[in-house]
DNA sequence: CAGTATGTGTCACATATGTGTCAACCAGCC
DNA sequence: GGCTGGTTGACACATATGTGACACATACTG
């Protein structure tokens, strides 16, 4: 599952730039060349990052940045900022828009690489990091290994993914429904009680070693893994 | 300081692949797009080894081969030539244009760094890694001999290099489908289960003087070299 | 050049492993 | 107790992997 990213720029060869590395790096994208066309992306599919242009037409970027901010669904989007070194003022860069990085024109693209694997690592790490840890557990997709305390899990395929799932947002509760989008996929049809079935095996090869559910069961909503 | 490859070739995803793999075998790379590009950084700065495509606008890769030559600065830089599998004629075999080496394209990237390995030894010795140990098994570049717990196993040439291939990033899972990039060329058709067949005798070889199985199946995923 | 040795890719079948569904059972809650 | 919703073991089935056989290619050898 590739982290996706929103590009609203519309200078078209400062976007098409941007898509290129970003997709090398191995990332998702889209391109809007207007404020307008970013916000109805943005509804279409919620992207993990923004890259968002100060000077874009129609709705200008910062606008932009404060609808994103005042949805719920969007308040906690990443957003970073590209400024023009002329645009860099003391106005601006006091201003508060909610964008949690800004990068100057014209900016080196290592630097901006850098710059989204920092702000992607911040917010969901399990998105860019080859191993991540919740608790005492640890997932390496690299090696497509899991360890609890050290000793090495053996999980099947489907419990792999449901761990690496949970993994992206370790405290959260998915229902059954998003688990089966997020790990199924979305055009599959299965029995929504086989996730059940899957979190119960997770469980038992999670607690074979010893120690205690890292799986909350929320009544009436799903599964989430243990923050902590 | 690192090996310098000056890539001539004009096909960007070509020159994408080879400037990739060299760079993380720890070379510098530079890539130039046609021949006239290829001779201006050959003034530049002087590599220690040239990628030279057999087809290369402006000036053919063969007509720069023999600049190369004839100039008494560059008269001893190793050349490797990549040539289409339908220019493989004997004309061109017999035809003495002072290649160091052909490479037929479609090529695996692991043979390719074995030539690359193998030419620029030749020149630099000390700069190439020659040999590899993972666990109790040790591969030699040089000799292309491999050994384990010091007895000596025979292996295939495909078997020699897929080692060779998990030997780069021990532990790492790969799927069948970057093994089939790596270790036999991007676009040869070779159906997906032959890597299995592959794998198979690779054991087979590796386990014949006892010792356990040091290849590590993971489920829907691929195979990988156990780490350690 | 025929003859031999070695290696390769594919297939078919055996085996191993994982999957989805169901149903019985359990737990908390009015 | 009668709900509602969650857990779990059994099981038939699906899928992935392992492997021997084989035909063909290619490289050596005398």
């Amino acid at each position: 599952m590739k982290p996706f990213v929103l590009i609203a720029e519309d200078e078209k060869a400062v976007a098409e730039l941007l898509r290129y590395n970003l997709e090398r790096e191995g990332y998702d994208t889209a391109v809007a060349p207007d404020g307008d066309e970013a916000m109805l992306l943005l509804e279409e599919r919620l992207p993990d990052l923004v890259l968002l242009d100060w000077m874009l037409p129609k709705v200008p970027g910062i606008e932009v940045c404060r609808r994103i901010r005042s949805k719920s669904e969007t308040a906690n989007l990443p957003v970073i900022m590209l400024t023009a070194r002329s645009e860099e003022s003391d106005r601006i860069r006091g201003l508060d828009t909610g964008a949690d990085d800004y990068v100057t024109k014209p900016f080196s693209t290592t630097e901006l690489m850098a710059r989204v694997r920092a702000v992607l690592r911040r917010i969901r790490p399990a998105l860019v990091e080859e191993k991540v840890t919740v608790g005492d557990i640890t997932i390496d997709r690299t090696t497509h290994t899991v360890s609890r305390n050290g000793a090495d899990i053996h999980l099947g395929p489907t419990e792999f993914r449901l761990l690496d799932y949970f993994t992206q947002h370790p405290g959260r509760v998915f229902s059954r429904e998003q688990l089966l989008d997020g790990v199924w996929g979305s055009d599959v049809y299965v029995e929504v009680r086989t996730v059940d079935v899957h979190v119960g095996r997770l469980r038992k090869a999670l607690m074979s070693q010893g120690g205690d559910d890292p799986i909350r069961t929320v009544r009436a909503a799903g599964y989430s893994l243990r923050a902590n």
